[in-house]
RNA sequence: GGGCCCGUGGUCUAGGUGGUAAUGACGUCGCCUUUACGAGGCGAAGGUCAUGCGUUCGAAUCGCAUCGGGCCCA
């Protein structure tokens, strides 16, 4: 058999993704004897891009699916696809030149799915022709009705148990969406802001000190919403108006002045005013002070009749009059210049405003949520802190209502007239309180008018609730199909104070038990520039673009070699190009072995049975079987431990270097039949089976990164009638290790390697013949047939005697050669092409 | 301002539970058209493991400090 010289991936890949069915990726859930290993797979927002980083993402997972496959675990590997949320409005909304008020909710809706059904199937084609071994015949997507109905039974069960609330409560909102937020959609931004010093009167102006007191803000459009002020109770500034009232300038109010810690004395000048609501802080003080509530500013960013003549103003137009007037009556005393980070809706980056509504809630346990993400495995394991510092960190309750439409609808109706909550009864969910009512009247006063609940549910709220749903999670018996907590959750860090923040909660809350054992976090991926890939940078590159030029198992070889699991992985076209030549490598590798493997008949020669005739291997063979033994033994050791490079990296320098660097060149000439004999038929026979059972081994140990070229070389060595997929077979162990052979065999390898060197140094072509080796051993037995195909010179070798070498040096030209670490020299006789005197490295004598 | 991660040859990177001469890739240089591979082969050069102090018989690895970078958060 001759195969092509060139490694063609295209064809290849096209073959076997024809050839596949994806049935061989089914979980089988009636497996008996395989434990299964349940996979918590991403559902990826259907941006209909599938990017880099998901890329990354998915070749690990895919890594693991692949190993566990192997290992005999039955894997589900199911994909999801988490459609809800704002993106897709916006995207409707430029796509089709409308505004979500201009048609009703449900055609919005159904271009909101149009969309999304359209990017889904443009993800798959990638995912698929990457090769990723996901199990479609467990597909889910949160809009269709099974999982809309699966997310309103958990907010019924929740609410049932006391867990979701419904409270007037101040709350992150963005006035351009027009929606309350959650703390996790919240974005920081370093902006440019003055700094404004208002004059604020005193009322008690006998109590000395001067006229008015100065108070420094960015946000003076706040002034209708103040509601006290503070300063620092060490601040000897103002001892003496701590506790007095001040006068609001503008709008007249009386304030007080709290004493309060929380305050900068270094900001501004030390005088905080506290309005409802500026900030968290704001929000915080409120509470703790038990202050009145003062809205000026409505929903959609406008001031409130409140602010009296500001009235219907934007909140910037408020501001530049309010700093006017207060110029004007000599109240504004200066304006500074500076940053300030203010916090901005992620999707739309409008600054957002804290305002006080009636919403829905989710009840957040920290400390349950502590616990519960110790008993999680996470690797890396620093990650964990990265939750553990969100939790804590967070002040309110999670806000799941939103007011906007493509969403879960929160199945709840008020009654029209006693105003009573009335719940959906769970068989007719999925409903949409806004298009049908409930089943049954008003429990409280018979009425059968009711009013719906307009909101929708936090998009967090479908994709929280995966992990149950991949289990098969049933929250009327409190039961699951598959096992929970399942195995894998795999993931960015990006979204570790969401999703996995999310998921923990819902699956405490839901089941009192954890969602997972263990978490991967993998890392981003940046761009050739060392920053994180957008747009705006101009450092993107897609996997098509990968795939394209060098195929996908160049993508995923580099997916693995990209660095350490869970740290950031910069792109680099080099890398590619490294990956693609170690393809072009192992196929010539192939090309090599099919020429003399072609029509093998495996035995197991080693295994010794009755029934075959037990062939004594030679060295040679033996040294590459027991390298293989450890190459397997330390692959699946960083497979447990899911480190994709450090298994990546032995594998290749395990076929580049031993295999083919070394003992290819050793037993090529056996190989070939070169002397002819007896003993040169048992030494081919001998090599043939190294040579098989190593190529088949390494196929197996490529299949979970390289699926398309392993398939390729384990058909080639496995051309039966019957074939069955590397992906369906057994992850290799480790055969025996054979001390002695590894000694001689490295022994052997060196002293190669130093002709090599000798060669090299010297011009001289590699295949050239030299005059004469001869080997000073150090007590190894050695055999050296393999020694002279290798080199093209005869060898001979002296025992035990190392004077007699130095002597023979001496009297034939020759050059004494250390080989390092392994006691042992050479002398290589060549008085033909001998170079140059004292140049011929550390190694001479 | 807080938390976490990181700083290793020109570039990127492994190692990190301390132990002989620190991993690999890309790049550089020299040689070789050898029947598996010229988008190759063989060989070579190149590192104060950010800086300082400390723990130790011994530190890239542990501790502290400083400088620099990144991420998350306020």
């Amino acid at each position: 058999m001759q195969l092509e010289k060139k490694y063609k991936p295209q064809k290849v890949e096209q073959k076997w993704l024809e050839a596949w069915d994806d049935s061989m990726y089914y979980f089988n859930p009636s497996s008996q004897d395989k434990k299964p290993f349940i996979i918590d797979t991403p559902p990826p927002y259907p941006t209909g891009d599938f990017h880099i980083g998901n890329a990354l993402n998915w070749c690990y997972i895919d890594f693991i699916a692949r190993y566990k496959r192997m290992r005999g675990y039955e894997v589900m590997f199911p994909q999801g696809w988490d459609c809800h949320g704002l993106p897709t409005e916006v995207k409707v909304e430029e796509e089709r030149g409308i505004s979500r008020h201009q048609i009703s909710k449900q055609e919005f809706r159904a271009l909101c799915k149009e969309l999304t059904t359209r990017n889904i199937e443009q993800m798959k084609v990638m995912m698929r022709r990457l090769g990723i071994s996901i199990d479609w015949s467990r597909e889910y997507i949160t809009m269709d009705d099974s999982y809309r109905r699966y997310t309103q039974q958990s907010f019924l069960k929740m609410y049932h148990d006391g867990l979701i609330y419904q409270a007037e409560h101040p709350v992150n909102w963005c006035p351009r969406c027009e929606t309350a937020i959650a703390f996790a959609e919240v974005e920081y931004e370093d902006r440019d802001a003055f700094l404004n010093y208002l004059l604020f009167r005193r009322v008690d102006k006998d109590a000395g000190g001067g006229e008015y007191v100065e108070i420094a803000t960015t946000r003076p459009e706040l002034l209708p919403s103040c509601v006290a002020v503070a300063v620092h109770p060490d601040d000897e500034r103002y001892r003496d108006i701590a506790g007095k009232e001040l006068e609001v300038p503008l709008f007249g109010q009386h304030v007080r002045v709290y004493e309060d810690e929380a305050v900068d004395p270094e900001f501004g000048t030390g005088v905080v005013m506290i309005c409802t609501f500026g900030d968290r802080q704001d929000v915080r003080w409120w509470k703790q002070h038990n202050l009145p509530l003062r809205v000026s500013i409505d929903e959609r960013g406008r001031m409130t009749a409140l602010a009296g003549v500001y009235e219907g103003l934007s909140t910037e137009e408020c501001r530049r009059r309010i700093i006017a007037d207060m110029a004007d009556k000599g109240l504004l005393k200066k304006r500074e210049r500076i940053k300030q980070n203010v916090g901005v809706c992620w999707r739309c980056k409008t600054p957002i405003e804290i305002i006080s509504t009636r919403q829905w809630f989710v009840r957040v346990n920290k400390d349950e949520i502590l616990t519960a993400a110790k008993e999680i495995r996470w690797y890396p394991p620093h990650f964990r802190s990265r939750l553990e510092n969100w939790v804590q960190s967070m002040e309110w309750d999670w806000c799941i209502s939103r007011q906007r439409i493509f969403s879960v609808p929160i199945p709840v109706w008020y009654c029209k007239r006693c105003g009573a909550l009335k719940l959906a009864s769970e068989a007719d969910l999925p409903v949409d309180p806004t298009v049908s009512n409930p089943g049954s009247p008003c429990s409280s006063c018979g009425s059968t008018e009711f009013e719906p609940e307009e909101d929708v549910l936090d998009t967090w709220m479908d994709s929280s609730l995966t992990a149950l749903w991949t289990a098969g999670w049933d929250f009327r018996t409190g039961t699951s199909r598959f096992g929970l907590p399942v195995e894998l959750r795999p993931q960015g860090h990006d979204i570790i104070r969401t999703w996995a923040f999310y998921s923990i909660l819902r699956s405490l809350a839901l089941t009192h038990r954890i969602p997972w054992r263990t978490i991967l976090i993998n890392g981003m991926v940046l761009g050739e520039d060392g920053y994180k890939m957008s747009k705006s940078r101009n450092n993107t590159v897609s996997p098509e673009e990968v795939i394209q030029k060098h195929g996908a198992d160049v993508f995923r070889q580099w997916a693995a070699m990209g660095g350490a699991t869970g740290s950031d992985v910069q792109f680099r076209w080099k890398d590619i190009i490294a990956a693609s030549k170690f393809m072009q490598k192992l196929w010539s590798i192939l090309r090599f072995a099919m020429i003399h493997l072609a029509d093998y008949d495996y035995r197991d020669y080693e295994a010794g049975n009755e029934d075959e005739p037990k062939l004594e291997l030679e060295v040679v063979d033996r040294w590459l079987l027991s390298k293989l033994s450890r190459l397997v033994s330390s692959v699946t050791d960083s497979m447990e431990h899911f480190q994709f490079d450090e298994a990546m990296k032995s594998i290749r320098s395990f076929a580049w270097y031993v295999l083919a660097d070394d003992y290819i060149e050793l037993a090529k000439s056996r190989l070939y039949g070169h002397g002819g004999g007896e003993g040169m038929d048992r030494g081919k026979e001998s090599a043939r089976y190294a040579l098989y059972r190593t190529l088949k081994t390494l196929s197996l140990l490529l299949a979970p990164f390289i699926p398309f070229f392993a398939e390729e070389m384990y058909s080639y060595l496995s051309p039966s009638p019957g074939y069955e997929s590397v992906h369906m077979a057994e992850w290799p162990l480790p055969g025996r290790i054979d001390i002695n052979a590894e000694e001689e065999g490295d022994l052997i390898a060196a002293i190669v390697r130093a002709v090599r060197r000798y060669k090299s140094e010297h011009g001289i072509p590699l295949n050239a013949p030299l005059d004469k080796i001869i080997i000073f051993t150090g007590g190894i037995r050695i055999s050296v047939q393999d020694i002279e195909n290798a080199t093209a010179t005869e060898v001979e070798v002296k025992g035990e005697d190392v004077d007699a070498l130095d002597s023979i040096a001496n009297e034939e030209g020759g050059v004494l050669i250390d080989i390092k670490g392994r006691g042992a020299r050479i002398m290589i006789i060549n008085r033909t092409t001998r170079g140059g005197e004292g140049e011929d490295g550390e190694g001479k004598r």
